[in-house]
This record gives structure tokens, sequence and C-alpha cells, in this order.
DNA sequence: ATGAACTTGTGAATTTCTTCACAAGTTATC
DNA sequence: GATAACTTGTGAAGAAATTCACAAGTTCAT
């Protein structure tokens, strides 16, 4: 199989909640136009997207708005559920364990970890935070998918190591340091600041 | 002037840290091959990047640390402080108003709003919180430069439009929903689901 | 001075991504 | 069942981003 654009991923989880933003409101059929206005692209863009992967749509008519939308969980991964730990308790941790749209997109958040012993015990959103060094033996107990790395920049590496060598294979990270991970490993990164300073830029440069 | 694209400017804003990194750690010159390295990209895509912008290294020898994060700070726009509002204080928005990272790197944050009555004359990391209402006359009188949205989905649209009402021209969007502004309005999107979706494709086409 | 070892800056080549444009298929109407 | 009005799926064209490759410049050792 073709290798698939990240753009083309980025679009797809977009198309996908627009279609069930449709689905809520009872629509039963939606053009790529209609899509593609929804997310600031081209028809065409929509249509091309989705022929990586088959042919969803009905000439002359669009495509069904519960069809297309499983299609595209299935292609994203979305029919299983997705086990995540969180490391880090701190502010943006805690915010995040606490938040619970993930779960609703079948994201269940499983356990958090801190390695402050002053933290560890307590509780987030009904969930006991584990001592990081519990990590490996917990996760070879219950299996996570992905890792939220949520620790000061200075730490990030070497957490990130631990949950490499641990055997999770995905991780979100936010905290302001480029991860070097093996390739088998896929790394996402949340970087507000940078986000920012692309606003800075455009605001100078505008 | 040439436009430059997105994927060019966050490259910079990646370039910049790892400057600063080496800036602190007394490091005077750096190739475009050891800044590659650190930002898992080829030094050809540096000097390209670079080059957008006139020419700062020294052949032969490389980048003064110093001079190219000065010049990068400049096209980013970072010599200046840029007022930030964030808008909503629930959890996402409470951890941001707490954050100090952002004002270390010039982008501060002179107030918080909600429309949770009962949110509203509490502080947040000394901020206290306005009412939403007070925002056009906040903002007549103190202007800010971005604001952060960190409200429900529902509700993010007719923020922003209020936002871009009161004369800001960039905005940080927490919410999971596409904004419709004008083409004046500078917006990124942080979309944590959208960034789990991928690590989900990953995983499961991996 | 000279040569060896580096490194930048940049056109050109290549690759990747997006848009065009249209044949082919569907539905609705009369 | 003929016609009009849509809409998809997809090669081909076009645009954009990345990588190549090398002339030109710098430093250092001898
Ligand atoms: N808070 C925000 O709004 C925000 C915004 C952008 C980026 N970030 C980034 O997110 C990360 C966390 O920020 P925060 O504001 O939540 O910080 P925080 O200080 O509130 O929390 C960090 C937590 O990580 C824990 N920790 C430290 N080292 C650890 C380790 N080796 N293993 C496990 N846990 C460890 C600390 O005990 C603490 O509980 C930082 O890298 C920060 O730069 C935060
Ligand atoms: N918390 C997270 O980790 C997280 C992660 C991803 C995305 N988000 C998104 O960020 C946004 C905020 O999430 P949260 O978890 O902080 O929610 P929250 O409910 O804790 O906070 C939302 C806040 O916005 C305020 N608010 C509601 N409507 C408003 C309006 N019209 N004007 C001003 N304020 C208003 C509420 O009073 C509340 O204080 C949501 O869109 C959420 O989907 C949050």
């Amino acid at each position: 199989m073709k290798r698939i654009a990240d753009s083309t991923v980025r679009r797809l989880s977009l198309y996908l909640r627009f279609l069930e933003d449709f689905e809520k409101r009872g629509i039963g059929t939606i053009s790529s136009d209609e899509l593609a206005a929804r997310g600031g692209t081209t028809s065409a863009q929509v249509r091309k997207d989705l022929s990586f992967f088959g042919s969803f749509g009905k000439r002359g008519l669009g495509y069904s708005v519960a069809e297309l939308a499983a299609r595209l969980r299935q292609i994203l991964g979305l029919e299983r559920e997705w086990q995540v730990i969180i490391i880090g308790a701190g502010k943006i941790g805690a915010a995040l364990a606490q938040y619970h749209g993930f779960a609703q997109r079948g994201f269940r958040i499983v356990a958090v970890y801190d390695s402050d012993p002053a933290k560890v015990g307590r509780s987030v959103d009904g969930l006991v935070i584990q001592a990081l060094d519990s990590l490996p033996d917990e996760v070879k107990h219950q299996p996570a998918d992905i890792a939220v790395l949520a620790v000061p920049a200075t730490s990030a590496q070497e957490v990130a190591d631990m949950v490499v060598k641990a055997g999770i294979r995905a991780i979100l990270n936010f905290a302001p340091h480029q991860l070097q991970v093996p390739d088998t490993v896929a790394v996402k990164a949340v970087n507000m600041a940078m986000e920012l300073e692309g606003l800075s830029f455009a605001l100078t440069n505008g």
C-alpha cells in the first residue's frame, strides 16, 4: 500500500468530525463539496484523500454520512479502544486526565504516572497516580498503546526512552523538546509555543 | 516578498529552540548539518529555509549561534512582547494561564475571560477572571494581539466572532471546531484528538 | 603560499501534494 | 425513456516543497 501523507490523515480526521456532526443533525448524504466547505479545502482534495482507500460514494448523489463515517473510523483505526497512559501529573497532565473528550473518541486513559513522591498516591479524576518506576511492570501487566508525555522538557527524553523500552509504540509529546526515538515508534508533538510563534510571524509579516 | 510556507515557519521556530539550547551551552558557531540533526531534517532544508530571508552564515565555518538566533527572533517577530488573552478559564485555560513558559518567550498573558458568573472574579495565577461581556471594552482600553480560545466547541465560533469584532487578528484555538474567520485573521489550532487519531492510524497501518 | 578539509548559498532536478477536467454513473422530472 | 442536473473517481497537469550537487568562500596546518 502506498504511503499515506500526514496531511491526508489529518484531513481524514477532520472529515470524520464533520460527518459525526452531520450524523447528529440527521443528514443522510453529503457531497464532497459540502464536506470541503466545512474543512476549508476543495472537493477534489476530499475525493483524492478518500480515493487512496477505496471508493465510498455514489456518483450523482454523494456519500452516505453514516457509511463514510464508519469507513473513516475503520481507516483511522478507531473501531477499537486504545489504552492511553499519561506521564507527568502536573498542570497539563492533570487537565488531560480530567478531560473526558478523549474517552468519548475511544482513547481510554488507564493510568497516570509521576516521579514526584508527593504526588504518587493522590488521585486525578479517579485514577491513582503511580510512581514512574512502576511503569515497566505495570505496562507488562496491562499493556498500553499510547503514552502522553506531560513532563518538563528536561526529562522528556529519558521518559521517552523508558516508554519505548516498555514496548509502547506511540507517543504524544507536550514537552517542548524534539524526541529521538527509533522509527518504529510514532511520535506526535503538541507544541504550543511553536503555534504562538507561527501567529507572531503571521502578525509581523501579514 | 515570496509567501513563506507554514512548514518553513514551524521549522524556523524549531531551529530557534535548538539555537537557544546551544547558546546556553556556550557553543559559538554551528553548521547546518548539526542544526538539521537535532530537528530530524537535512542540512539542505535548513539552508533553504534560511535562504528565504537572507544569508546568515559563513562558508567553511557555519553560523554564529547568537547571530542566527537573533535573526530568527527578528524574522518570527519575537523581538517585541505580545499581549495574549485567554478565553475560557476551565481546565485547559487555567493550565495555560498558570504556565510561565509562554511569558518567557515573550507571550504575556494579560487577561483571562469566562462567561460563567461563578468563575468571574476569582483569580488564576494572579489574574482576575473577567466577564466575557467586558471583553470588547477591555480590549479597546488595553489592546491584545492574540486570543487563546479554551471554551467548549459549541461556543468557539461565537467567541471567535466576538474576538475578531474586537479587532484581534490572531487566534490560537483549543476547541475541536473548525473556525470560520475573515482571512485577515490568523488562526492556529491545537487539536489533540486529531493528533491521537494520527497515532491510531500509525499504529493501525504501521 | 599552498593544499586539504569544511561549509554555505542556490539553481536545477526530483519528489510530493494539490488542482483540473472530464468520462461515467445516478437521480429526478416530465 | 429522454433529458437535465448532479456528483464521483481518477489520470494528467500544475504547483509546491524537498533534495541534489556544486561553485564559491573560509579556516587551518604545514
Ligand atoms: N501547562 C501548560 O499550559 C503547558 C503549555 C505548553 C507546554 N507545556 C509543557 O508540558 C510539560 C508539563 O507542563 P506543566 O505545566 O504541566 O508542568 P508541571 O510542572 O505542572 O508538571 C510537570 C509534572 O511532571 C512531573 N515530572 C517531572 N519529571 C518527571 C519524570 N521524569 N517522570 C515523571 N514525571 C515527572 C512533575 O512531578 C510534575 O508533576 C512541560 O514540558 C511544559 O513545557 C505545558
Ligand atoms: N482539557 C483538556 O485536556 C482538553 C484537551 C483537548 C481539547 N480540549 C478542548 O478545550 C476546550 C476547553 O476544555 P476544558 O477541558 O478546559 O473545558 P472546561 O469545561 O473545563 O472549561 C471550559 C470553560 O469555558 C467557559 N465557557 C463556556 N462557554 C463560554 C463562553 N461562551 N465564553 C467564555 N467562556 C466560556 C466555561 O465556563 C469553562 O470555564 C474544549 O473545547 C475542549 O474540547 C480540552
